[in-house]
DNA sequence: GTCGCTATCATACGCAGGTTTGGGCATACG
DNA sequence: CGTATGCCCAAACCTGCGTATGATAGCGAC
């Protein structure tokens, strides 16, 4: 019975090996990659999948809690979707994890369809978050390579001062900015202003130094 | 002891009402303004408080749950901070209460401490929340006072095309173009064109027919 | 019908943006 | 020491943007 939609891996993180052998047992039945681990440090010792992925993740664990995983991972710039569950929850344990951005929470004992839900949705948000992560690692890839100078001159730049009120500011002539900003446009691979006002947004590039009017 | 540090008003929504008064003693007796109710539909009757304002809401409520109106509300382009409240809550009532963007889920007998925090949590989200839907108010009013030309040129300018373009997609010459796009600038009150490319950003306004290549 | 708004276009001027060519200076790396 | 890189500037040139000024035309409101 492999109906699964959108195909991916699973982590499932629980120390109680009977727990991880039921639950594999069901997500590969339904065409699942499942991969195993007793503690979150296992699990941040193994190498990450390729593919879409999600995790299941025991909020009682004899190592760092559950929550507590799921917190740390919520800090990170590219976090897994994370489907908590429990067999001792309580509601501001269910608070806190959903605060944390958990994407479901399931209280043991659950159904076979619960977890299925819950899995399917966390690969499906997966996906939309995987696609945001690679373009803005590669915008930021492309923002590195910028000079010191170029970046002052592209925040001042997207903050719609003129090359002529940017030189003013860094105490350049202006023909030195234009030389800057033609760089940016360049290594930015911006097609226009527009462009590179939104990288810079995506990017939370602005100069701090300028009040602005509105936004 | 009113040391409340934002204070507010805060609207009660519960049908016993002798939780109404004890939460409305508790919350009088720090400063804030209280206003009490008995069902969703007596609260959407009332007047809108002008202030910072949050809802304290049970979950079991006589006719529409309380889950159902906070998921109503956070459909709504502003939508008041709840904290929700419940006597016979569960792990599932609680998931879906945060996912519909509660603040905090409370199971009842709570301490007066519980709440008070959750209810300074929710006025505080409120801060934010008010004066960024005041900004993008202002801007729908500006935008909604451009004429149609005027929306299509904007919506191609903030695209990255130039005049020249935006003319030959419209089939208009470049001259009309440059006073539509004149006209937009000032309506919008905008001072660059990213200021223009930011506000389209905020308005959701961008050109469909034209398929990006960053963002 | 007249007023006002929207929309269209033309000519022309001034200003801003962008590139090329060419040059000078400092620092870091091998 | 030579080379590369970053940073700075200038003259010249082309293109794009913005704003007059002026003119025509459709359309709805009063």
């Amino acid at each position: 019975m492999t109906e699964t939609l959108t195909p991916g891996c699973v982590s499932v993180i629980d120390d109680d090996p009977h727990v991880r052998g039921s639950i594999s047992s069901l997500l590969r039945s339904c065409g699942y990659e499942v991969r195993l681990y007793e503690s979150t440090a296992a699990y941040l010792a193994a190498d990450r999948p390729e593919t879409r992925c999600c995790l299941v993740l025991d909020v009682r664990l004899s190592g760092e809690s559950g929550l507590e995983f799921t917190e740390k991972l919520a800090r990170l710039a590219y976090a897994v979707p994370v489907v908590l569950i429990t067999g001792h929850g309580d509601i501001p344990m269910t608070v806190r994890g959903m605060r944390a951005g958990a994407v479901d929470f399931l209280p043991k004992p659950f159904d076979d369809d619960q977890l299925l839900g819950a899995v399917e949705a966390a690969l499906l948000a997966d996906l939309g978050r995987r696609a945001e992560f690679e373009r803005s690692l590669q915008l930021q890839r492309q923002y590195d390579g910028l000079t010191p100078r170029e970046k002052e001159v592209m925040a001042l730049v997207v903050t719609g001062l003129m090359n002529k009120q940017v030189a003013a500011r860094l105490d350049l002539s202006e023909i030195t900015v234009k030389i800057h900003r033609g760089n940016v446009m360049r290594k930015m691979v911006a097609q226009s202003l527009a462009d590179l006002v939104r990288m810079a947004e995506q990017l939370g590039v602005r100069d701090d130094s300028i009040h602005r009017y509105s936004i």
